[in-house]
RNA sequence: GCUGCUGUAGCUCAGUGGUAGAGCGCGUCCUUGGUAAGGACGAGGUCAUGGGUUCAAGCCCCAUCAGCAGCUCCA
């Protein structure tokens, strides 16, 4: 007899020789009906695998986030047999899990076409209908790769298995892959899927591979999951920010200037609203703002490093026969006004930040509307200290980014530490220095990373801060990066106490990172509701018919005179018209005003998302979003 | 940059080798109204661009440009 004991503490002692499975039948025949996969001793495995004495087992079922990737996977290996069975020309590659569904990367000359995807799903109902057995093989590494000679791609996969034993699964009689599992007993297991889309994929992620196919596809517990996921993806589409700048006539793009955004009227009041806080916050935060020139002398980016590191995504031009380029960062500018005047360790540290307009030359397939553009505003900042001063220095940027995002009502983003790349300049103890210098500061405010090893600016290590668009996408917004080689390289020196002349460290530093992706971020985030502050029209007056088109004139030059940005509609419509037309454009407030308000001197205010009205004289209303306003309420 | 897909009215999209379509929007007129879209009429097109096939191309073929999804890369 083995003894087992389960997740909730309890002791059972089952036969020599029991799989998981009939431990699972054992316990309640709910649990074995549900039961897909096992945990023994914190491994995941097969519900075919036998448990030895005193194991530690848990039955895994699809209430387990465990449970759903091993569906997905096997799911994944459906797909595989159908995708073989329509095209046995296919070689398989690698079939993992990702958030929400899995892929499997194929090598198949024919190209795989949305139209197909009806028939694999349809292939993979019958394959999924067979109920057809997972079944394990196992061998040695000498012998899968002897099974398996001359498929290089899955040679490839064992050799970066783990350990010297190599499994197999058999689906049936039939389809038979390499594959560390677990699986779900037999395919009938599998729930609702559906084929995603398909899209090219390296191999190894490398672009001198040969590119792949990778057929993406989602697979849920149920039919309702699978709507219900499938309807959030919906909802997610309709903030795309691409749309909604087109809808509500934000921005805009032309092939006449592929990368470089069209900022319209309303999009630049979105903007301007930002810089005006920008420029207050970082007023607090003891800052002063330059601006420095966009074009500049191609021998300064010799001298940065950038001519070496970065001229890939560079744009040049020539003024009477001499090389210049557009800058693609603004640090090398900050250096020369820096270097305009002598510096002393009294001034430190110096904070001086600039909204730099940069052009980086991005290949054509990363565009994606404001996120991914090769022109865009950086807030950009340059902070210079001494070396005593950095962790101070890199804590209040911190906490000057946590008090800007906090005010646009973010919380959930990540940090990142990215660590030294292989193109790079600067010492290795330099690297080190600096590299601690960060994590240091993340320690001291208690803030959990991740590590990127070797994804650093090629002058310094830095820490990003990340957020996700309303795909699940991940976009970087704030960094501080640390720079100890571009001070030296510029000849950058202060007189310290001692009368020496030293180099100065510098922290690059940027917030909210490009103004364009920003604007993106914020019209997804907040689904183009935006709340008062930024509001491109804060509010609508809305006339119930000519009659009181005067009256609402006298309001709209009340609230014009309040600073507010107010539009009005007298157009033929009816007041049902007005409002919902008012309503799709996300307008925060609409007064409607018709002969009963013009007698009282009021107006009837209806809010954004609410049914419910009231009636309130002018400047009551006037207080009331004013404070709004000032308060910056999201 | 790579793989695949897409490109038709301001927007969203139908369109089967033989006369260019719809809804929304826009303009004019009617309507003068009370809380999420009143009615009539009208204007609006180099079917992305350049080649080719064909008696005939929005539709088939090739190239280019742009966009979309993903890969690689990055704020």
């Amino acid at each position: 007899m083995a003894k087992v004991a389960l997740p909730d503490g309890s002791k059972l002692e089952v036969a020599d020789g029991t799989t998981a499975g009939q431990l699972a039948e054992q316990i309640g025949t709910g649990l074995a009906k549900a039961a897909i996969a096992a945990r023994i001793n914190g491994e995941l495995v097969d519900l075919s695998t036998p448990i030895n004495d005193n194991a530690d087992v848990q039955i895994i079922t699809l209430k387990d986030s465990e449970g759903i990737n091993i569906m997905r996977h096997s799911c994944a290996h459906v797909m595989a047999e159908a995708i073989c069975s329509i095209w046995p020309a296919t070689k398989l590659v690698y079939g993992p899990t990702v958030e929400d569904g899995f892929y499997y990367d194929i090598d198949l000359d024919e190209p795989i076409r949305p139209s197909d995807f009806q028939r694999i799903e349809e292939k993979m109902r019958e394959i999924v209908k067979a109920d057809k057995p997972f079944i394990r093989t196992e061998m040695s590494r000498a012998e899968a790769l002897d099974k398996l000679a001359g498929n290089k791609y899955k040679t490839d996969n064992i050799k970066h298995a783990d350990g010297d034993v190599i499994s197999f699964y058999l689906q049936g009689d039939g389809f038979e892959d390499l594959c560390r599992g677990p699986h779900l007993p037999s395919t009938g297991k599998v729930g609702s899927f559906k084929i995603m889309s398909v899209a090219g994929a390296y191999w190894h992620g490398d672009p001198t591979q040969k590119m792949l196919q990778r057929v993406y596809g989602t697979c849920w517990p149920t039919q309702k999951d699978l709507d219900d996921y499938l309807t959030r993806l919906e909802e997610a589409k309709k903030r795309d920010h691409r749309l909604l700048g087109k809808q509500l006539d934000l921005f805009s793009f032309n092939e006449a200037a592929p990368g470089f955004a069209f900022m319209h009227a309303k999009g630049m009041i979105i903007w301007n609203a930002i810089v005006d806080f920008w420029r207050a916050v970082h007023n607090k935060y003891g800052y002063q703002e330059i601006k420095t020139p966009i074009i500049l002398n191609e021998q300064l980016w010799h001298k940065s490093g950038h001519w070496d590191n970065y001229k890939e995504n560079m744009y040049f031009t020539n003024i009477d026969g001499v090389g210049y380029a557009i800058k693609p960062m603004n640090c090398p500018g900050g250096c020369l006004v820096y270097k305009t005047r002598q510096h002393s360790y009294r001034e430190f540290p110096m904070r001086i930040a600039e909204l730099g307009l940069v052009h980086r030359h991005e290949a054509s397939g990363v565009m994606h509307g404001l996120f991914r553009v090769r022109q865009f505003t950086q807030d950009d900042a340059h902070i210079y200290c001494t070396p005593e001063q950095i962790e101070q220095e890199i804590i209040g940027v911190i906490e000057l980014t946590f008090e800007m995002y906090r005010a646009f009502g973010f919380e959930d983003f990540h940090i990142e530490l990215s660590t030294k790349p292989e193109k790079h300049i600067g010492s290795d103890q330099i690297w080190d220095v600096a590299t601690n210098a960060l994590k240091d500061a993340l320690k001291h405010k208690a803030i959990e990373y991740k590590i990127n090893e070797g994804d650093g600016a090629f002058y310094g290590p830095k820490i990003d801060f990340h957020i996700k668009d309303c795909l699940r996408r991940s976009w970087q917004l704030g960094t501080i990066q640390l720079d100890f080689s571009m001070p030296a390289r510029f000849n950058l020196v202060y007189t310290d106490r001692d009368n020496t002349e030293k180099t100065p460290v510098m922290i690059h530093r940027a917030v909210l990172g490009s103004f364009e992706r920003f604007i993106g971020i914020l019209i997804e985030h907040y689904g183009a509701n935006f709340p008062l502050w930024l509001a491109p029209e804060q509010v609508r007056i809305l006339a119930i018919s000519e009659k009181s088109n005067d009256y609402a004139k006298v309001v709209r030059d009340k609230l014009k005179d309040a600073q507010l940005r107010c539009g009005m509609d007298l157009s033929d419509e009816k007041i049902n018209a007005k409002i919902a037309k008012a309503h799709s454009e996300k307008l925060p407030y609409m007064l409607v005003v018709g002969p009963k308000e013009a007698r009282s001197n009021t107006v009837n205010v209806r809010i954004r998302g609410d049914k419910e009205t009231r009636t309130v004289v002018i400047d009551d209303f006037l207080r009331t979003v004013k404070q709004e306003i000032v308060e910056k309420k999201i």
